[in-house]
DNA sequence: TGACATTATGCCAGATATGACATATAGTTA
DNA sequence: TAACTATATGTCATATCTGGCATAATGTCA
Protein backbone atom coordinates (compact mmCIF):
# COMPACT_ATOMS: atom_id res chain seq x y z
CA UNK A 1 0.00 0.00 0.00
CA UNK A 2 2.72 3.06 0.53
CA UNK A 3 2.86 3.85 -2.58
CA UNK A 4 4.48 7.44 -0.92
CA UNK A 5 7.30 5.28 -0.80
CA UNK A 6 8.04 4.33 -4.44
CA UNK A 7 6.89 7.27 -5.33
CA UNK A 8 9.71 9.19 -3.68
CA UNK A 9 12.08 6.41 -4.82
CA UNK A 10 11.60 6.90 -8.37
CA UNK A 11 11.61 10.83 -8.14
CA UNK A 12 14.86 10.12 -7.14
CA UNK A 13 15.76 9.22 -10.31
CA UNK A 14 15.67 4.94 -10.21
CA UNK A 15 14.97 2.82 -13.23
CA UNK A 16 13.84 -0.51 -11.62
CA UNK A 17 13.26 -3.21 -13.52
CA UNK A 18 10.24 -4.12 -12.00
CA UNK A 19 9.07 -2.46 -9.03
CA UNK A 20 8.26 -5.69 -6.57
CA UNK A 21 11.96 -6.98 -6.18
CA UNK A 22 12.95 -3.37 -4.62
CA UNK A 23 10.10 -2.49 -2.47
CA UNK A 24 7.96 -4.99 -0.88
CA UNK A 25 5.48 -5.52 -3.07
CA UNK A 26 2.92 -8.00 -2.81
CA UNK A 27 1.88 -10.19 -5.47
CA UNK A 28 -1.89 -8.50 -5.23
CA UNK A 29 -0.40 -5.13 -5.30
CA UNK A 30 1.87 -5.27 -8.07
CA UNK A 31 -0.73 -7.01 -10.07
CA UNK A 32 -2.74 -4.20 -9.47
CA UNK A 33 -0.02 -1.74 -10.42
CA UNK A 34 0.71 -3.53 -13.84
CA UNK A 35 -3.09 -3.22 -14.48
CA UNK A 36 -2.97 0.25 -14.32
CA UNK A 37 0.22 0.68 -15.51
CA UNK A 38 -1.38 -1.04 -19.11
CA UNK A 39 -4.24 0.94 -18.96
CA UNK A 40 -2.17 4.02 -18.53
CA UNK A 41 -0.31 2.88 -21.40
CA UNK A 42 -3.08 2.16 -23.37
CA UNK A 43 -4.88 5.84 -23.41
CA UNK A 44 -1.44 7.38 -23.93
CA UNK A 45 -1.26 5.73 -27.13
CA UNK A 46 -4.76 5.98 -28.20
CA UNK A 47 -4.50 10.20 -27.54
CA UNK A 48 -2.03 9.98 -29.52
CA UNK A 49 -3.02 8.13 -32.11
CA UNK A 50 -5.38 10.50 -32.56
CA UNK A 51 -3.46 13.25 -32.46
CA UNK A 52 -4.57 14.50 -29.50
CA UNK A 53 -3.39 16.72 -26.68
CA UNK A 54 -4.07 16.10 -23.22
CA UNK A 55 -5.88 19.23 -23.06
CA UNK A 56 -8.13 18.37 -25.92
CA UNK A 57 -8.72 14.84 -24.55
CA UNK A 58 -9.21 16.35 -21.16
CA UNK A 59 -12.32 18.22 -22.37
CA UNK A 60 -13.63 15.32 -24.38
CA UNK A 61 -13.76 13.44 -21.37
CA UNK A 62 -14.97 16.08 -19.13
CA UNK A 63 -11.80 16.45 -17.07
CA UNK A 64 -8.71 18.35 -16.67
CA UNK A 65 -5.09 18.28 -18.34
CA UNK A 66 -3.41 17.42 -14.87
CA UNK A 67 -5.81 14.05 -14.33
CA UNK A 68 -5.06 13.46 -17.74
CA UNK A 69 -1.31 13.55 -16.90
CA UNK A 70 -1.76 11.29 -14.39
CA UNK A 71 -4.07 9.26 -15.51
CA UNK A 72 -1.06 8.44 -18.44
CA UNK A 73 1.52 8.10 -15.74
CA UNK A 74 -0.53 5.97 -13.26
CA UNK A 75 -0.27 7.89 -10.57
CA UNK A 76 -1.38 6.54 -7.08
CA UNK A 77 -4.19 8.97 -7.22
CA UNK A 78 -6.30 7.59 -10.68
CA UNK A 79 -8.36 4.55 -10.15
CA UNK A 80 -9.16 1.33 -11.91
CA UNK A 81 -12.44 2.79 -12.79
CA UNK A 82 -10.96 5.83 -14.01
CA UNK A 83 -9.30 4.74 -16.37
CA UNK A 84 -11.58 2.32 -17.88
CA UNK A 85 -14.34 4.66 -18.27
CA UNK A 86 -11.92 7.17 -19.89
CA UNK A 87 -11.24 4.16 -22.10
CA UNK A 88 -14.32 3.40 -22.60
CA UNK A 89 -15.48 6.61 -23.47
CA UNK A 90 -12.80 7.09 -26.43
CA UNK A 91 -14.92 3.76 -27.95
CA UNK A 92 -12.63 1.02 -26.53
CA UNK A 93 -14.97 -2.10 -26.33
CA UNK A 94 -15.15 -4.57 -23.08
CA UNK A 95 -13.09 -6.75 -24.95
CA UNK A 96 -10.19 -4.66 -25.63
CA UNK A 97 -10.42 -3.18 -22.24
CA UNK A 98 -9.97 -7.20 -21.09
CA UNK A 99 -7.05 -7.67 -23.33
CA UNK A 100 -5.32 -4.57 -22.16
CA UNK A 101 -5.87 -5.42 -18.58
CA UNK A 102 -4.43 -9.27 -19.24
CA UNK A 103 -1.53 -7.75 -21.27
CA UNK A 104 1.91 -8.44 -19.96
CA UNK A 105 3.37 -4.99 -18.88
CA UNK A 106 7.07 -4.54 -20.87
CA UNK A 107 9.29 -3.50 -18.17
CA UNK A 108 10.77 -0.14 -17.84
CA UNK A 109 12.83 0.98 -20.68
CA UNK B 1 -25.04 8.15 -14.33
CA UNK B 2 -28.81 7.69 -12.77
CA UNK B 3 -28.33 4.42 -11.20
CA UNK B 4 -31.14 5.72 -8.65
CA UNK B 5 -33.35 5.00 -11.43
CA UNK B 6 -32.20 1.57 -11.87
CA UNK B 7 -32.21 0.06 -8.16
CA UNK B 8 -35.73 1.45 -7.89
CA UNK B 9 -36.96 -0.58 -11.18
CA UNK B 10 -35.00 -3.38 -10.19
CA UNK B 11 -36.62 -3.56 -6.95
CA UNK B 12 -39.96 -3.18 -7.83
CA UNK B 13 -39.38 -6.91 -9.25
CA UNK B 14 -38.41 -5.94 -13.05
CA UNK B 15 -36.17 -8.27 -14.55
CA UNK B 16 -35.10 -6.92 -17.67
CA UNK B 17 -33.70 -8.34 -20.37
CA UNK B 18 -30.58 -5.87 -20.82
CA UNK B 19 -30.90 -3.19 -18.83
CA UNK B 20 -29.45 -0.44 -21.37
CA UNK B 21 -33.15 -0.50 -23.74
CA UNK B 22 -35.42 0.40 -20.73
CA UNK B 23 -32.92 3.13 -19.10
CA UNK B 24 -31.36 5.38 -20.97
CA UNK B 25 -27.74 4.37 -20.24
CA UNK B 26 -24.85 4.60 -23.26
CA UNK B 27 -22.95 2.12 -24.22
CA UNK B 28 -20.30 3.44 -21.79
CA UNK B 29 -22.36 2.82 -18.78
CA UNK B 30 -23.89 -0.38 -19.98
CA UNK B 31 -20.15 -1.63 -20.25
CA UNK B 32 -18.69 -0.60 -17.38
CA UNK B 33 -22.26 -1.86 -15.74
CA UNK B 34 -21.31 -5.22 -17.54
CA UNK B 35 -17.92 -5.12 -16.63
CA UNK B 36 -18.94 -5.12 -13.28
CA UNK B 37 -21.25 -7.58 -13.82
CA UNK B 38 -18.94 -10.43 -14.73
CA UNK B 39 -16.60 -9.64 -11.74
CA UNK B 40 -19.18 -9.68 -9.40
CA UNK B 41 -20.62 -13.27 -10.90
CA UNK B 42 -16.82 -14.65 -10.52
CA UNK B 43 -16.07 -13.62 -7.32
CA UNK B 44 -19.48 -14.90 -6.66
CA UNK B 45 -18.47 -18.21 -8.13
CA UNK B 46 -15.22 -18.69 -6.63
CA UNK B 47 -16.71 -17.89 -3.10
CA UNK B 48 -18.97 -20.89 -3.79
CA UNK B 49 -16.31 -22.87 -5.22
CA UNK B 50 -14.41 -22.65 -2.03
CA UNK B 51 -17.57 -23.16 0.17
CA UNK B 52 -17.05 -20.16 1.92
CA UNK B 53 -19.49 -18.03 3.99
CA UNK B 54 -19.94 -14.31 2.93
CA UNK B 55 -18.91 -13.78 6.30
CA UNK B 56 -15.69 -16.40 5.91
CA UNK B 57 -14.69 -14.57 2.71
CA UNK B 58 -15.36 -11.07 3.65
CA UNK B 59 -12.97 -12.07 6.96
CA UNK B 60 -10.49 -13.49 4.74
CA UNK B 61 -10.53 -10.01 2.36
CA UNK B 62 -10.61 -7.60 5.65
CA UNK B 63 -13.87 -6.62 5.01
CA UNK B 64 -17.53 -6.60 5.91
CA UNK B 65 -20.57 -9.38 5.01
CA UNK B 66 -22.28 -6.52 4.00
CA UNK B 67 -19.81 -5.52 1.66
CA UNK B 68 -19.42 -8.66 0.24
CA UNK B 69 -22.85 -9.01 -0.29
CA UNK B 70 -22.91 -5.31 -1.97
CA UNK B 71 -19.87 -7.00 -4.40
CA UNK B 72 -21.95 -9.79 -5.61
CA UNK B 73 -24.70 -8.24 -6.68
CA UNK B 74 -22.83 -5.53 -8.78
CA UNK B 75 -24.11 -2.95 -6.29
CA UNK B 76 -23.54 0.55 -7.50
CA UNK B 77 -21.54 1.55 -4.48
CA UNK B 78 -18.72 -0.74 -4.94
CA UNK B 79 -16.23 0.14 -7.65
CA UNK B 80 -14.24 -2.24 -10.16
CA UNK B 81 -11.39 -1.19 -8.09
CA UNK B 82 -13.04 -3.39 -5.34
CA UNK B 83 -14.02 -5.98 -7.08
CA UNK B 84 -10.69 -6.57 -8.74
CA UNK B 85 -8.73 -6.65 -5.80
CA UNK B 86 -10.81 -8.73 -4.20
CA UNK B 87 -10.56 -11.35 -6.77
CA UNK B 88 -6.49 -10.63 -6.70
CA UNK B 89 -6.57 -11.34 -2.94
CA UNK B 90 -8.59 -14.68 -4.02
CA UNK B 91 -5.11 -15.97 -6.07
CA UNK B 92 -6.91 -14.52 -9.06
CA UNK B 93 -4.54 -13.43 -11.81
CA UNK B 94 -4.25 -10.52 -13.88
CA UNK B 95 -4.70 -12.70 -17.04
CA UNK B 96 -7.98 -14.14 -15.91
CA UNK B 97 -8.87 -11.05 -14.70
CA UNK B 98 -8.48 -9.65 -18.20
CA UNK B 99 -10.54 -12.37 -19.54
CA UNK B 100 -13.55 -11.93 -17.00
CA UNK B 101 -13.78 -8.64 -18.26
CA UNK B 102 -14.18 -9.45 -21.66
CA UNK B 103 -16.47 -12.30 -21.12
CA UNK B 104 -20.02 -11.38 -22.49
CA UNK B 105 -22.67 -11.14 -20.02
CA UNK B 106 -25.29 -13.53 -19.90
CA UNK B 107 -28.60 -12.30 -19.78
CA UNK B 108 -30.44 -12.08 -16.63
CA UNK B 109 -32.21 -15.68 -15.88
C1' DT C 1 -43.92 -23.67 14.18
C1' DG C 2 -39.27 -21.77 16.32
C1' DA C 3 -34.35 -21.39 16.30
C1' DC C 4 -30.57 -20.79 13.57
C1' DA C 5 -27.54 -19.69 9.52
C1' DT C 6 -26.94 -17.04 5.52
C1' DT C 7 -27.62 -13.35 2.59
C1' DA C 8 -29.62 -8.64 1.47
C1' DT C 9 -30.47 -3.73 2.37
C1' DG C 10 -30.09 0.97 4.65
C1' DC C 11 -27.41 4.09 6.73
C1' DC C 12 -23.41 6.84 8.01
C1' DA C 13 -18.60 8.36 9.44
C1' DG C 14 -14.17 8.13 7.76
C1' DA C 15 -11.17 7.14 3.80
C1' DT C 16 -10.00 7.69 -0.95
C1' DA C 17 -10.53 9.55 -5.66
C1' DT C 18 -11.86 13.29 -8.55
C1' DG C 19 -11.83 17.80 -10.85
C1' DA C 20 -9.96 22.14 -10.87
C1' DC C 21 -6.55 25.35 -10.30
C1' DA C 22 -1.81 27.10 -9.90
C1' DT C 23 2.65 26.41 -11.07
C1' DA C 24 6.75 23.90 -12.56
C1' DT C 25 9.29 21.57 -16.07
C1' DA C 26 10.45 20.20 -20.61
C1' DG C 27 10.42 20.92 -25.57
C1' DT C 28 10.15 23.95 -29.86
C1' DT C 29 10.68 27.82 -32.76
C1' DA C 30 12.11 32.32 -33.87
C1' DT D 1 17.65 34.37 -25.45
C1' DA D 2 12.29 35.02 -25.23
C1' DA D 3 7.78 33.39 -26.34
C1' DC D 4 5.00 29.61 -26.87
C1' DT D 5 3.09 24.78 -26.53
C1' DA D 6 2.75 20.52 -24.19
C1' DT D 7 3.23 17.84 -20.23
C1' DA D 8 4.11 17.13 -15.20
C1' DT D 9 3.42 18.03 -10.25
C1' DG D 10 1.33 19.99 -5.87
C1' DT D 11 -2.65 21.24 -3.37
C1' DC D 12 -7.39 21.29 -1.98
C1' DA D 13 -12.66 21.29 -1.75
C1' DT D 14 -16.00 18.24 -3.18
C1' DA D 15 -17.64 13.82 -4.63
C1' DT D 16 -17.54 9.05 -4.36
C1' DC D 17 -16.25 4.68 -2.19
C1' DT D 18 -15.43 1.81 1.75
C1' DG D 19 -16.06 -0.48 6.13
C1' DG D 20 -18.93 -1.35 9.75
C1' DC D 21 -23.09 -1.60 12.10
C1' DA D 22 -28.11 -2.56 12.45
C1' DT D 23 -31.71 -4.92 10.71
C1' DA D 24 -34.60 -7.12 7.26
C1' DA D 25 -35.31 -10.94 4.26
C1' DT D 26 -34.61 -15.64 2.96
C1' DG D 27 -33.44 -20.36 3.70
C1' DT D 28 -32.85 -24.68 6.45
C1' DC D 29 -33.64 -28.02 9.74
C1' DA D 30 -35.57 -30.13 13.88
Amino acid sequence: MNTTKKKRLAKAGWKVGTAQEFLGLSDEESALVEMKLALARSLSQLRLARKLTQVKLATLLGTSQSRVAKMEAADATVSIDLLVRSLLALGTTRQEVGKIIGRKTAPAA
